[in-house]
RNA sequence: GGCGACAUAGCCAAGUGGUAAGGCAGAGGACUGCAAAUCCUUUAUUCCCCGGUUCAAAUCCGGGUGUCGCCUCCA
């Protein structure tokens, strides 16, 4: 079985074929960290965070790199704002960014550029261009020029002219065509900015991911990803200026995740209908908004509402709840007698193989999910009989372990280790008065630790606890 | 004006030619001292509408309606 995925630039699925066999390299944009990301940035760090951990279990070796960018437009005007510098902006929310995403289960990039520390690389770049002419110079700007890359508008699929045609392109009479884009811009007072054989002035936003990307991964990335926002202009003018100079094909594969909306309509910075996830956070697990994103598949645009986030917590508190129980069990139930059922084992085998068909088809998530709830109800329906074998546990959960690790779910980490002294002491008091049949202050106790958000279940293997 | 996406039950959501996955919510039953959790049953003769192709369409083709997005910074 191969890998198919969806290649935003010949608008089909493609079966996954690497620049080297079994190496992958994964360029994703990263944020501009000028502020806290919204659920709409996550749900990008999110997809590709699993699309990168599926890669990895199917055996590639996987280089993801994601950028930060450091300096722009929003960089200093944010920075005045608050009356700090860039860098100073750049690290209060770079380190802002690690804290969310880790919360959110996502792990870090192989590396994690910043466009300020690759100045030299981009100014290389530019001098490249502009030896081809494909750039030039105007009192200290430097523009690429759109004509002179034949292809430009294939990722987009727009034909160069249509795009002028667009009523919102800015006219600019100092560029030889509306679509040339600023590959360097001249300081202003007061702005930062870096030596260039052009004058000081900084990186224009386009090139500094060209630069990066191919640093790290080389002159063809097998994937390129980013939000669907990116298609046009940013990976247009990215492709462009790399293929420009290189003469080689940018990248293999460009992956566009959809849309998160709020009230049907995009969310995002500049209509300021965001919520980030620090806010969420407050309400919900992170793993929830994480089982969120991924239950549906992630090119189609998804809808969020306070409504939908509480189904999908009730929908993976099914999960957890089977793989908290399967873990319990795992410890608790002697060696097996004889050998377990081998249609059993062959079962398990069919839905890890189910799971993967589904993931190999464009990473369907919401397809992999589906395959996962009907194991939880054998698996759940199985744990009723009398005598549960413990390898038939311990494979179930290796299992539930296996695409937990892929998915980010199920982590032993979230489970209810230390317990609260009290708690213990109320669950104790409570086992008493059942025994003396005493049900109201059994009930009273259950309920005051409900009210402490913490849930009892009375099983045949004991007392289970859990938090809400 | 150009390009594109989406429309499946009360809600969310898979499924791209073979007769509608899965989840949430609801109802009934089992289990329980009562619960919780769990299991079983149940909830779309039908996939926005109208035509067409086919033995067969949610799936393909044509037309229409609606919603959203990109063409400016945005993930």
């Amino acid at each position: 079985m191969t890998i198919r995925l969806f290649n935003t630039i010949s608008r089909k699925k493609e079966e996954l074929v690497p620049v080297q066999d079994k190496k992958v390299g994964i360029y994703a944009c990263g944020p501009t960290v000028y502020d806290y990301f919204h659920i709409g940035n996550a749900r990008i760090f999110i997809v590709f965070d699993v699309i990168r951990r599926y890669l990895r279990y199917r055996g590639y070796d996987v280089t993801f790199v994601q950028n930060f960018t450091d300096i722009d437009d929003k960089m200093i005007k944010r920075a005045a704002e608050l009356e700090i510098t860039v860098p100073q902006l750049a690290d209060r929310f770079i380190q802002a960014y690690f804290d969310d995403v880790e919360a959110l289960g996502v792990e870090k990039a192989d590396v994690h550029p910043k466009a300020t520390e690759h100045i030299p690389e981009m100014v290389e770049l530019i001098e490249k261009l502009m030896e081809k002419g494909m750039a030039y110079n105007v009192d200290g700007d430097v523009y690429f020029h759109t004509p002179a890359f034949p292809n430009y508008g294939e990722l987009s699929n727009q034909p160069l002219d249509e795009l002028v045609s667009g009523a919102r392109v800015d006219l600019d009479e100092r560029k030889k065509h509306p679509l040339d884009f600023a590959l360097w811009k001249k300081q202003k007072p007061g702005e930062p900015a870096w030596d260039s054989p052009w004058g000081k002035g900084r990186p224009g936003w386009h090139i500094e991911c060209s630069v990066m990307s191919t640093k790290y991964l080389g002159d063809t990335l097998d994937i390129h990803a980013g939000g669907p926002d990116l298609i046009f202009p940013h990976h247009e003018n990215e492709k462009a200026q790399s293929e420009g100079a290189t003469g080689k094909p940018f990248a293999r594969y460009w992956l566009h995740a959809g849309y998160l909306n709020i009230d049907q309509k995009k969310m995002s910075k500049s209509l300021g209908n965001f919520m980030t996830v620090r806010e969420i956070c407050k309400h919900v697990e992170p793993e929830v908004i994480r089982f969120f994103m991924l239950s549906a598949h992630y090119r189609n645009p998804i809808n969020y509402s306070a409504d939908l986030l509480q189904q999908a917590k009730s929908g993976l508190a099914r999960l957890n709840n089977v793989v908290y129980n399967l873990r319990d069990l795992a410890a608790k139930l002697p060696a097996d007698a004889e050998a377990p059922p081998k249609e059993l084992m062959a079962q398990l085998e069919g839905y890890r193989s189910r799971f993967v068909e589904a993931m190999d088809d464009d990473f369907n998530t919401a397809d992999g999910l589906a395959v996962i709830f009907e194991l939880a109800r054998e698996t759940n329906a199985y744990l009723k009989e009398p005598a549960p074998s413990r390898e038939v546990v311990e494979k179930t959960l290796g299992v539930f372990e296996e695409v937990g690790a892929i998915l980010g779910f199920f982590s032993a980490h979230g489970d209810n280790k230390e317990l609260d002294k009290r708690v213990n002491e109320l669950i104790a008091k409570r086992q008493q008065a059942r025994q003396e049949k005493d049900w109201s202050t059994a009930d009273a106790i259950r309920d005051e630790l409900n009210s402490l958000g913490i849930v009892l279940e009375d099983t045949p293997q004991g007392i289970r606890w859990r938090k809400k």
